[in-house]
DNA sequence: CCAAAAGTGTTCAGCTTACACCCATGA
DNA sequence: TCATGGGTGTAAGCTGAACACTTTTGG
C-alpha cells in the first residue's frame, strides 16, 4: 500500500508535461505630466527588432514574483520596483516561438526618481501611453489589460508609497491621476476629497519648480492608511 | 549573421527551464439559500486523503483555460461552466512533491442546475462557505482571494448569464447577494437598484415554491446589458 | 506690477438609506 | 381565515459635481 503511494506520486508528478514559462512587465512611469510605458526592443528571434514588454523566463530556482524583478532589473537596471501580478497568458499559440505561457506583471513608477539606474546603456525607451509602437504576441492585450486594472486600482486605493516620490504637492498628484484616467478633474474637488481621508500629511516645506507661490509638499501616513484599510475601507476619486 | 540569429534564437527557447504548472479551481455554488464551496479528496501523494480544489496538471497541447475546464470535467463531471483566471501562485515551497506553478480560476454556479451532472460518482462535495475544513497547500489563500474577487465583482456587475438559473425571481438574486456579500440588504431598495438597470425582463410566469403567492420571474436582456458595457457603465449594488 | 500657479467654500442635484404596510394564495 | 413570503413609495441625509475669486512671489 505504502508502495502504491508512491507509484502514484510518481505518476502524478513525474509524468506530467513541463513548460517555458515567461513574466513579462508592463512598466507605467510618471515624469509629471503624462503616462508613458516602458518598452525595448527585442533583440533575439522571432520578431527580433520589434518592440515589446521586458520579459524572460521563469528560472527553476525563483519564484514568479522574483523572476519578474529579476528580468525588470537584467533589462533595465531597475531595483526595487512594486511589481503587481496581472494575468497570466496560457493560449497554445501566443508566441510564435513556441508554446510559452506568460505571466504579467505591472508597476507604476517615477520616471525622475528613476532616471539614473534607467541609464541609457540600457536600450529600453519611455513611449507616451497614446503614442506607442506595436507590440509583439499578445503584449497590447496585456497593455490594455493594465491601464483597466491601474485606472480601477487608483480609483479606489491611493497611489503612493511604491508608486509616487517621497514627497509630492497636490497639484502633482493631480496631473497623476488625471494623466491615468485621461480626464480633467476640479482641483478644489480633488483636493478635498484627498484630503478627507486622512493619510496625506502636510509638511513645512514647499516645491517651488512649478510656480512662484510655490506648492506645499505632502507625504503619505502608512500607518493611518493601513488602519483604514484593515478596518475594510476604500475610498473613490 | 543570420546564423547567429538561429544561435540566439535556440539559445531564448531550447536552454530555459521548464515548469509544472497546474490549474486549480475554487467552484462557488449557490443552492437558492447558501454560498458554498466544491472540494474533493485528495488521492494522491502529498497529502493523499486531505481535502483539495479541484486541481490538475495542465498538458501541452491545451490552453490554461482549456486545460482549467477539462480538470474540473474530469474529476466532478461538469460541463460549460464559465471559469474566470483569478491569480497564478509561482512560490519555490507551495506544493512540497514538487516546484508547481499553479493558475487558479474560479466560477459560481447555480448548485441545482449542475446537481445531475454532479452524480455521486464524484467524490467531490459542497461545503459551505463558512464552514469547510482546511485546504492543503496554498488552497486556503486562493478561497479567500476567490471570495474577494466575487464580492468586488458582484458589487459592480450584474450575476446571471453563466451564474443563474436562466430564470430566477428578485428574493432568489438578493439571498444570492446577501449570501455572497453576508449581510442583509433591503429588498425595497435592492429591487429598485436592480430594476433601475435595464437589463432584467419580468416574464409573466410566477415562481411558486417559496410562497403562495409566487415570485414573478426574471430573465437577464443580454442585449441590453452589452450596450451598456460598451458605453463604459458600471453600476453599484 | 504682473503673470502663473496655489489655494479656498458653497450650493444644488441625485443617490443611498431607512422605514411599514397591503397583497395574493395555499393550506 | 390566517400564515407566509411578495410587492410597493417616500422622506432625510449624504455625497459628488459645478463653479470664481484671492493669494503668493519671481521675474
Amino acid at each position: 500500500m505504502k508502495k502504491q503511494s508512491n507509484i502514484y506520486h510518481e505518476h502524478h508528478y513525474k509524468d506530467k508535461d513541463r513548460h517555458l514559462v515567461a513574466v513579462d512587465s508592463i512598466i507605467f512611469g510618471f515624469d509629471k505630466k503624462r503616462l508613458k510605458i516602458l518598452l525595448i526592443k527585442r533583440n533575439f528571434e522571432p520578431c527580433r527588432g520589434e518592440w515589446s514588454l521586458m520579459g524572460g523566463f521563469l528560472k527553476k530556482e525563483e519564484s514568479l514574483d522574483d523572476a519578474a524583478a529579476r528580468v525588470l532589473y537584467t533589462l533595465t537596471g531597475l531595483k526595487n520596483v512594486y511589481l503587481e501580478q496581472l494575468y497570466t497568458y496560457g493560449d497554445l499559440e501566443r508566441d510564435p516561438g513556441a508554446r510559452v505561457l506568460s505571466t504579467a506583471y505591472y508597476a507604476l513608477i517615477d520616471i525622475e526618481k528613476y532616471q539614473e539606474q534607467l541609464s541609457n546603456k540600457y536600450s529600453a525607451k519611455w513611449w507616451d501611453i497614446n503614442n506607442y509602437p506595436n507590440l509583439i504576441f499578445d503584449h497590447n492585450i496585456m497593455v490594455n489589460k493594465a491601464l483597466r486594472r491601474l485606472r480601477r486600482k487608483t480609483r479606489t486605493q491611493p497611489i503612493g508609497f511604491e508608486l509616487l516620490p517621497k514627497k509630492f504637492t497636490i497639484p502633482q498628484l493631480q496631473t497623476l491621476y488625471e494623466a491615468i484616467h485621461q480626464k480633467k478633474m476640479d482641483k478644489r474637488n480633488f483636493r478635498k476629497k484627498l484630503l478627507s481621508h486622512d493619510f496625506l500629511e502636510r509638511l513645512e516645506e514647499k516645491d517651488k519648480r512649478n510656480s512662484k507661490k510655490g506648492a506645499y509638499l505632502y507625504k503619505f501616513n502608512e500607518e493611518k492608511y493601513n488602519d483604514l484599510v484593515q478596518k475594510g475601507y476604500g475610498f473613490e476619486i
